[in-house]
DNA sequence: TTGATAAATGAACATCGTTCAGTATAATGA
DNA sequence: TCATTATACTGAACGATGTTCATTTATCAA
């Protein structure tokens, strides 16, 4: 029985070693050149042998996404901690940063996370915890003041739009001509953030002349 | 030479057909489950045959993402063109919800444009003549002084990545609990614009207490 | 050492993208 | 009309893919 643990350690470090070449195939050869067998070939085992630690490619793949989907919620975890008693506005600025950042800094694991095309059936469940720290963070604007009482809710996806749309971009567009990197991040923060601050009545005065248009096809 | 030009006619009418059917199989099983034989299958010819109309797989998808691309950007001329005489922020904000209805409305188009991976050496050519009519609506807000003299391509790229933002998320996460869509595209519409229109000393103020925070992996 | 349990293999299957020698089809010149 | 030529198309083939499974190999308790 002290055997049948140092088996299942064993197993579990050989997953681990699986998990790892994985990604460093995916990152190095791409999505399209990923292949299972070259997996097998790169940890040294037959084919088959993937399989008796992953039921597929797919489970594979949904390993990875949700281990850096864990990494980038302790990273805004460890930010939300590290800033509790700090102005809200400059600690939710501070977030938006941080998980740009971390997106840029670790685009291999935000494109797992967020890019990857899925099969619609499969939900995104670590999607969740990270937006809580989002909710938690407006939540504290709109509680001290800093932020008219807009629906927090709403407020929060639209600031995580804006941050996802910049980060996926800068990720999947690198040739785009960009302007500087850290003036287009600030400009997106300032303008998503301050367009919160600014008193509904002042925004209503643009707010009035636009209604829906819808654009058909061609 | 007559009969040349049928000829001709014949083979464009069906790599048309071809291109539809692409589209379709693709849209109805999803990236993965597309195959070239299916698509031949489709069309009731041989897989060989395809070749005779598109040089390989990845040729076959460029040209549905540039029809994409041509679509969107004919959509937002098409409004651009039509209300070139009214305020200019109003005409930006409808500008700016044209394409994020584009974007659901045609999901797929989108999906193509912006959505799928690429190989890296390819570089997005269609992204220009589409971006310039945003370059186009900002620059005329700046010029009639109702934005600040802010960086046209600056607050461009700023604005694009909101609405990209909330337009790539609806679509690839329809699972997530968003709020209800009209009132999240306003919001993410009003926030990205209305923070542009704050005066730069008063946008200052909180700007003040933010850094650059570098998150690093666990 | 033996017998049982788990791990690992490698051959096999269906499917994939792609190529190409060969065949059918259509257009042309007589 | 028939023979020639150019084009359209096929079908078999190649190598590679994800996945399964009967069989072999290794591991460990008795």
């Amino acid at each position: 029985m002290n055997a049948i643990a140092r088996r299942e350690k064993h197993k579990a470090e050989l997953s681990r070693q699986i998990l790892d070449a994985a990604r460093e195939i995916f990152v190095r050869d791409g999505y399209e050149s990923f292949s299972m067998r070259k997996l097998a070939q790169r940890v040294e085992y037959s084919p088959g042998s993937i399989y008796l630690h992953f039921k597929n490619k797919e489970e594979l793949f949904e390993s990875l996404v949700e281990e850096s989907f864990d990494r980038l919620l302790k990273a805004l975890n460890r930010l939300k901690n590290g800033h509790a008693q700090q102005d809200p506005v400059a600690t939710l600025k501070k977030g938006l940063r941080a998980y740009i950042d971390f997106g840029l800094r670790n685009p291999n694991d935000y494109r797992f996370a967020f890019l990857l095309r899925r099969p619609l059936h499969r939900c995104p469940y670590k999607v969740h915890p990270a937006f809580d720290v989002m909710r938690y963070m407006v939540g504290r604007c709109v509680e001290e003041k800093r932020f008219p009482p807009v629906d927090v809710e709403t407020a929060s996806q639209a600031l995580w739009a804006a941050i996802h749309g910049i980060t996926s971009l800068l990720i999947q567009r690198p040739t785009f001509p960009w302007v500087a990197r850290r003036q287009l991040i600030d400009q997106v923060i300032n303008n998503a953030v301050d367009g919160l601050m600014v008193r509904t009545d002042q925004a209503e005065e643009t707010r009035a002349g636009v209604h829906h248009v819808q654009l058909s096809r061609v």
